[in-house]
This record gives structure tokens, sequence and C-alpha cells, in this order.
DNA sequence: CTGAAAGCGCTAACAT
DNA sequence: ATGTTAGCGCTTTCAG
């Protein structure tokens, strides 16, 4: 049972290691290898349950066929749900995945980045965090294949798959104000991330061109639930005039529909409720949320196909294509204007 | 710029390559490496940011650093929760994790295990499907260390981390029968797995203490949510008698959740609801629902504890282990019986 | 105490 | 058309 090498192969097969190899990249023909050896070393393989060494393989080749994907959060229902996607079709063309979690923690990152170009890994998908640019330089100089997705990093240039935040918010700030609501808050992450500055203008645009006051609360970056429902407790309960708030992300909206609840605020008839990224949770809540939905098999789809094809083609000739996606504002319940 | 290696470190400070090789694993004193000598080498590796190619050091020792991570699926909220948990743990102890989804598929599972084998990952955490005895055996005769977590395998012994699901099915539903429910249905995935056949098994013998009748509803395992909710819709409306219903894991009470709204279903008045697996969208339904929260971080902690004990110890002698952990049975308004 | 050299399993340039 | 051989970068045995 001992594992067998390309070496026992050629030996027990009276031929060179070459000719196996060659036969085993299906350059056999290229090489003009007799179609009878080919045979007989198919069947042998094929009869010993033979498979390369991949790390041997690494080695020698500096590819490794392994895919790094780095995302905010894996347990965020966002990031797994496009993170499983992009896992299968994956695996489907040869690549595998090693994924890990930043934390949008910089220099967690910075590890992160240099193991995986340690190992040799052949591309990377990306959800940067702040401050990693100068890393990301490196990578592209280096010409490995990057693709960033919902967000991009300034003086960056390369492929990206996004979604239009501006919009988005402005959008959905536009549907609350055609509903009659007027004292509209934004709660989000403090932010510099692209995505999150976007968003946030979006609902400046639409608050100026009503001439509206802004009402914005901004809650450092947590895993932790309870250092998110605190700070929007504290706020909503320090502005109770308000009659609708807007959840900059999915997070904050799960948490602030907690919060809601607890401190037994009707929705809507209190205060109207908006979130970005849909999932369950608002779904199924009572009233149901209406919420940005971000359309997550597109971004899967196009970030691995995007980087499918800089890994094939080889060629670093195609200029950088940015992709930005449109999202779908679902409309419930939760922000509809109780007529009095 | 260029990628430097043990041997040019070697040339440059005239000595060999030996030598920096035992310098770099810590073996100097072993080895009676002269001091100057050994400072000398480290001060040359920190002034040129030498790291090891981890792909070399892995062909030669056989050793990966890295433990695979198997479950059903990455996007199910109690799985990302865990992978998060172990992920951070097995980093800060020098591993990483490589997940994937087996979807509860043998064939997948099957050439996933192969794939990691080739790839010489040191350790495997896995929530195996049915039918993989033989690849799991075949593991542990490998002497890989392996830990289960969520169910087990028939007549395989290896270390295990499970919860006990028998009683947690069991304690909810004399829950719900001494809430004065009578006629309550258990819908679950059809499934031999050992979990799932535990939960059934605890939700009889709550109801045979109580001669109640049973109402079982199997649906095939899928991913698809509109493949759950219709044949649970279906269920539902041919059982019109019935005033309670227990959901068996997370994915199947929330797609049940979705069809109960759907069809007007009050809860608990019309229908009392249990569900397994305690997450977000079960403490932010209106009424909040019944559910049996798993302890996920225990989970997971006892999983990288057993797993990373193994890989230090290297002692096959220790037996294995299987750590059973109790659950908490939240009640919530869904499962109260309205006097009338 | 230090160094030479043999591999781990594979690929590919270079013979033949 | 097929074989020889030199590495990829590291660890480790064995000689000095």
């Amino acid at each position: 049972m001992k594992k067998i090498s390309i070496a026992d192969i050629a030996r027990e097969l009276h031929v060179s290691k070459t000719t196996v190899s060659f036969i085993l990249n299906g350059r056999a023909e290229e090489k003009r290898i007799g179609r009878e050896v080919v045979e007989r070393v198919q069947k042998f393989i094929e009869e010993v349950g033979y498979r390369p060494n991949p790390l041997a393989q690494s080695l020698r080749t500096g590819k490794s066929n392994i895919i790094a994907l780095m995302v905010e959060d894996i347990s965020n229902p966002f990031f797994a749900s496009i993170a499983r996607l992009i896992e299968d079709r994956a695996y489907k063309n040869g690549y595998k995945i090693i994924y890990c979690s930043t934390d949008n923690d910089t220099v967690k990152t910075r590890d992160l980045i240099s193991m995986f170009r340690e190992r040799h890994v052949d591309g990377y998908i990306i959800a940067p965090p702040e401050g990693i640019e100068e890393e990301i330089s490196s990578l592209i100089k280096a010409k490995m294949p990057v693709v960033l997705f919902d967000r991009h990093l300034q003086n960056i240039s390369t492929d990206l798959v996004e979604i239009d935040n501006l919009f988005s918010t402005y959008n959905a700030t536009r549907h609350l104000i055609q509903q009659g609501f007027k004292k509209i808050a934004y709660i989000t992450f403090s932010s510099n991330q692209s995505q999150m500055l976007a968003r946030l203008e979006g609902y400046h645009k639409a608050l100026e061109e009503s001439a509206y006051k802004p009402f914005l609360k901004e809650i450092p970056f947590n895993q932790n639930d309870d250092l998110i429902t605190a700070p929007i407790a504290a706020f909503l309960k320090k502005n109770k005039n308000l009659d609708a708030v807007f959840f900059g992300t999915n997070h904050v909206g799960t948490c602030g529909l907690m919060v809601l609840t607890d401190i037994g605020i009707k929705v809507p008839s209190d205060l109207a409720v908006v979130s970005f990224d849909d999932y369950n949770v608002f779904k199924l809540h009572s009233p149901p949320v209406t919420a940005i939905a971000q359309p997550i098999e597109a971004i899967a789809d196009n970030v691995i196909t995007v980087l499918l094809n800089r890994l094939n083609t080889s060629s670093q000739h195609i200029s950088s294509q940015s992709i930005i996606l449109k999202t779908d504002l679902n409309i419930r319940a939760s922000s509809k204007m109780i007529k009095s």
C-alpha cells in the first residue's frame, strides 16, 4: 500500500520518467509518443490508482491549483453564501479554495497574504480591508491574478466586482422619502471602505435633494453583537423623534431589529426600517423588512469567471475590468407609511 | 527581489545548508552550533526577510500545517459559525484551515478526502455524510488525526464531539406536551445520520410516554428552499388538526416559518413552533421561536483542542474520546399555550 | 561542531 | 520517439 511514484511506474513498465510524465500531462501526441506505450502506461496508472503528488508538482511548477478567498467574516451570511458559490465553481474547474476571515484587520490580512504567497496560491479573491493597498499592489506587480470584490481600493487597478452602492442607498432613501418619512436616520459601521462611503453618500444625496436633515450614527466595526446593540439602543433613545431608520449592513440591521424588539418600538408605525443586504432574517421578520438585496449569485459568478479567465489565458495584456452590478430593493411592510 | 533560498544564505555566510537548517528549526543548541554562527545567521535571515518555502518543507517532511474542515454546507449559519471559531483557533496555533462543503454527498466527500490526502493535510475535522465509513477508517488506519463532529458513524472509533440530540428533542417535546399541546408534528430531513436519528427518537420517546400519536414528515435533503417549503406546505395543509410542529434543523425551521407566514397560520395560537438549532431568525421572529441552541463555541473549542492535542503529542496511544455536550432549550413565545 | 550529499516526486531542457 | 539529468527548496543521515 506504499505510495507509488512516477519513478515506480517508469521502472515497472521499462519506460522513462519523462515518457510517463508527458503522458500524464496529455502531451503524448505533441511529443509523438507511441500509442502502444501510451495505452500501456494509462492502463497501469488506472490499475494501481496512481495520482501525481500535487506538492511535488507545485514545488516544481510554482502552480498550486489553489485560490485564496479572503472575506471579512466567513460567518456573515452574505460572505458565506458567496463563498459557497465560488467554492462550487472553483472545484468544478479543478481549483481548490482556501478561505479566511480578515476581520477587516490589516495586520491579520497582511500575514494571511504573505502566507498565501509562500504557498504559491494561483489567484486571489479578496474583499480588502483598508490599508492593504501595498500588499495588493505587490501581488499585482508579481503578476498574480487578483480579483477584488464588495469594495475597491484607491489607486489599485485590478479586476473588480462590485455593486452600485451609492445608487442602492440613494434609491432606498428616496423610497422612504416618497413614503412620507422625514426624519430618517442612517446607522452603520464607521468605516472608510469604499462601499461604506458610497452607501453613506447615497443616503446623504437623497436627503439633500429633499432638504432633509441627516441623522447619522456610526459604530466601530465589531463582530460582537453587544457592542453593536448598545450604541444603537443609546442612539435611538436619544433621538425619539425619528420616523425611519436605515441600517447600512445586514449585521447592523439584525442587531438593530433586536434593539427595536427589545425596547418595544413598533415597526413601521413608530419607526420605519430599511436595511442593506437582504436575507432570511429580514424576510421572516414581522413585519418583513425592506432590504437591498445584493445579487449574490451574480457576484460569485462574475468573480470566479473573471479569475478563471485570468488563470487560463495567462494573458496579462487584457486590461482589468470593473463589473458593477445592480441591486434589488425588496420593498416590504417595514417601510410602509401607515396612513392615519 | 528574487526569492531567497536556504542555499543562498549558506553561500552568502560561508556556512553549510545544514547549519542554516538546524538554526532555522531551533536545533542549534542540540547540535552545538557556535553561538556566534547562530547569531550571524539569524541576523541575516532577519535582514533579508527570509521565510522557508513551506511547499518544499511539506514535500520533505510530509507535514503541511493544514487542517481540512469538512462540513455539510458552509453557508449554513451553524456550520459557518463553527468554522469561524475553529479557523481562529487554528491560525493561532500555526495551522491553516481548508474548508469545504460536502452537501452530504458521499461521492463528493470521497473525492475531497482523497484530494486532501494527496496534499498531505495534517488532520481532519469532519461532519461526515452517510456511507463514508470506509474512507474515514482508512484515514484512521493511516494514523491521521480525525475528529468527527455533529454526528458519528457506526463502527468508527475516533475522537468525536457531539451534542445530546436524543435528550434535546425529548426535552423540547416534553416542553410542548407540558404546555398542553397534543398533536405535535415533527418535520425534518429524511436522513440516517446519527444526529437525525437520535433527534427523531427523542421526539418519539416523549410522545410515547404520553401515548400521543406522532405526525412525521420527512423531506429529502436539499439546499434549495423551494424543495423544502413545498412539501412542508403540502403536509400542513393536509394535517389541519395539528396544534404544534417541531422542526428538526435550522434550515427546515426557517423554511417552515416561511410557509407558516405564507399560508397565514398564527403562531402559537393556530400552531405552536419549536426548532432545532437556535439562531437570529428564531430570536427575531414574531413571535420569537423556541429553539434548541447548540453550544457552538464549546463545540468548536472541543473539536480544535482535541485535534491539536493529537497533532502535538503524536501519541497514538491515547484512546479516542467522545465528548457529548448539552444543549439549551431557549423557550420563547412560539411554544406557549394560549389559555382560552 | 560543521559539511557533503541523498533524497521527497515531479517537470522539462537537452540529449540520443 | 524516448531517455538522462538537473533542479524546485528543504531536511537529515552520515562523515569528518
